[in-house]
DNA sequence: TATTGTATTTGGTACGCTCCAAATCGGCCG
DNA sequence: CGGCCGATTTGGAGCGTACCAAATACAATA
């Protein structure tokens, strides 16, 4: 089979140079009609297609960039994952995407700027690495961090304020007339940063409400619907009494309907349920899920932007962004009447 | 700020030649100790790191491979792409990402070898494009095909036999009981060879039953939730009257559920609800969706090793594959007692 | 027609790395 | 100690394209 036509094959096609062929495909400004019909016709003839590697030596850059999420069929990062496409979309880039199943070892792999690979840069959502491995391990090419606020000031980053977050969700719960709180999410697991904003968040709520006993609150594994469903349960089998449920997110506050459906708990007569991320599924869960909206369609634009800014600018002072956010009121948390 | 360093700088640094950086860094066999040593060093002091660029324009390979779905946040296709980057990984790929939002003119984009880019093939899952298009369109670049069984046999494809599946999950509608039965998703929009496909099943499985009369298929604009929520609302509407629905996939039906809540009809003991997926929304829904299982896993694997094929063969007998699949029988097509 | 200035075209180099043939090294044998 | 041979190392040629300075073509002017 014939191998890849390359601009050569046209400029001979066509009986001209290869500068004569780069300058119609660029269409540079001072290419005569006929040079122009020329080398077009050579190109159709032989299927000519540019290749990006070439252009890309030539300028050192891709136009790719490499996204790093803990799971692309998790739903927040599922929605996340479509507005970094479109939104990359939009800038003229492309994404590679990565998974770190919210593996340390993989994290590393990701945060290490041996694992760039062709992309110019990298957007990452970091799950258990802390701010100064990734510090270490980033090389000089641009880097923006999702998720969670940090104490990290030299990178560029797309934050979420968890704990305004939490404190907003919790105290939506105590308004609508709930007082045993209980709380499925801590800090055992996953990213430890996260988990203690959003249980911080969650205290700081109960303890303006002068709830100083704090209710429980419940380690997971992951943050899956699994994992809100067995924290449930064990809570029941302990005996917990409670009338509300703050999850740290909406998959693990799905899968606590669920479990709390099985257990003869109806939401929101016996318990309300609450969660964060605002999936679609919560929309059209039974019932539907309240909730604290993240726009994710904003942290794909701004981290594409704070992408495509280190790339102008290599030495550009790194900003540090939060999320907008809102509570969703809907039917998991009426008051019980 | 200091531009990249470059394998020649590892050498002037080392006193060696590239050639020795290279057979070091590619760990070539005959390397003495001393000089991997000398070399190591001065990798490590310039904080040197190979230039993907560079190698892929040697090899004419950049071990980048093309995903290209509707929609990275819809749950199948979120699930698929999970998978996929996971089968990538393990052959030693990256996946670069485009969403076509079942848009002809993304699609296209898509198929067209011109966007190739950097890849060096294309997984494809087309939507509204049809074979003949896609054909005329795909270079000499390998491509795989996702999705509906073709006519098309020179492209690898992996399908989905949606004829059996549709048949099998309405059958078991019929099973459970149900014979008054309604179809949501049908060819109006989107594929339509797929719907066309799944609508085929469902007429071939009722009239197996003797049920000549089919019951209405309603036409859904994308096949999501809110889609099947307005199609059940229409049918009530239209007093149309039925016992059990068959989905055309899971979105559909969880939409199908919530609006029949709202309708205040129960699942099951009213209406039986079935979808095609096997999304992960569905074990978690209230109450549980059956459905059928597609193994993506086993699709997302075939894909990654079908393009490596042709990768390593470009004169490779194109295979045409059908993604396993089976019932998945839960609380929403239980009989009614 | 010679001249000058502008519009086009072109040759050649650089980009960062791999690969191969040729050169060099080092040790061992006679 | 010279000669050999296998083990190492090295120079240099690409890979496909962009860019730039230099060359050429063309048109208008004197």
């Amino acid at each position: 089979m014939g191998r890849q036509v390359t601009l050569e094959d046209v400029a001979a096609e066509a009986n001209v140079s290869k500068s004569s062929v780069s300058n119609v495909i660029r269409n540079h400004p001072n290419v005569r009609e006929s040079m122009r019909q020329r080398v077009n016709a050579a190109i159709e003839k032989l299927g000519y297609r540019p290749q990006a590697i070439g252009q890309n030596l030539v300028s050192g850059r891709t136009g790719l960039v490499s996204l790093a999420i803990p799971n692309f069929a998790q739903p927040y990062f599922a929605e996340l994952a479509r507005a970094a496409v479109a939104a990359a979309d939009d800038a003229g880039m492309r994404l590679i995407v990565q998974q770190t199943d919210n593996l340390l070892e993989r994290e590393r792999e990701a945060a290490d700027s041996w694992n760039l690979g062709a992309a110019d840069g990298l957007i990452f959502s970091p799950s258990v690495i802390d701010d100064e491995e990734i510090e270490a391990r980033r090389g000089r090419a641009p880097l923006v961090l999702l998720g969670e606020r940090s104490k990290l000031s030299s990178v560029d980053r797309v934050g979420i304020d968890s704990v305004a977050i939490s404190h907003a969700a919790t105290k939506h719960l105590l308004d609508q007339g709930r007082s045993r709180l209980v709380m499925i999410g801590d800090k055992t697991f996953g990213d430890p940063f996260v988990v203690s904003e959003r249980e911080a968040g969650f205290h700081l709520a109960l303890e303006e409400a002068g709830l100083h006993e704090a209710g429980p609150v419940t380690a997971v594994r992951d943050w899956t619907r699994e994992d809100g469903a067995r924290s449930i349960e064990e809570l029941i089998d302990a005996n917990v009494e409670f009338d509300g449920v703050f999850c740290a997110n909406d998959l693990l506050a799905l899968g606590a309907m669920s479990a709390l459906r099985r257990r003869n708990l109806k939401v929101p007569e016996d318990v309300a349920v609450i969660g964060i991320d605002d999936i679609e599924d919560g929309q059209f869960a039974s019932p539907t899920l309240s909730t604290m909206f993240i726009d994710k369609e904003w942290m794909a634009h701004e981290a594409i932007r704070l992408l495509a800014k280190q790339l102008t600018d290599p030495d550009s002072i790194p900003e540090q962004l939060s999320v907008p956010f809102r509570l969703v009121a809907r039917e998991s948390t009426a008051s019980p009447r």
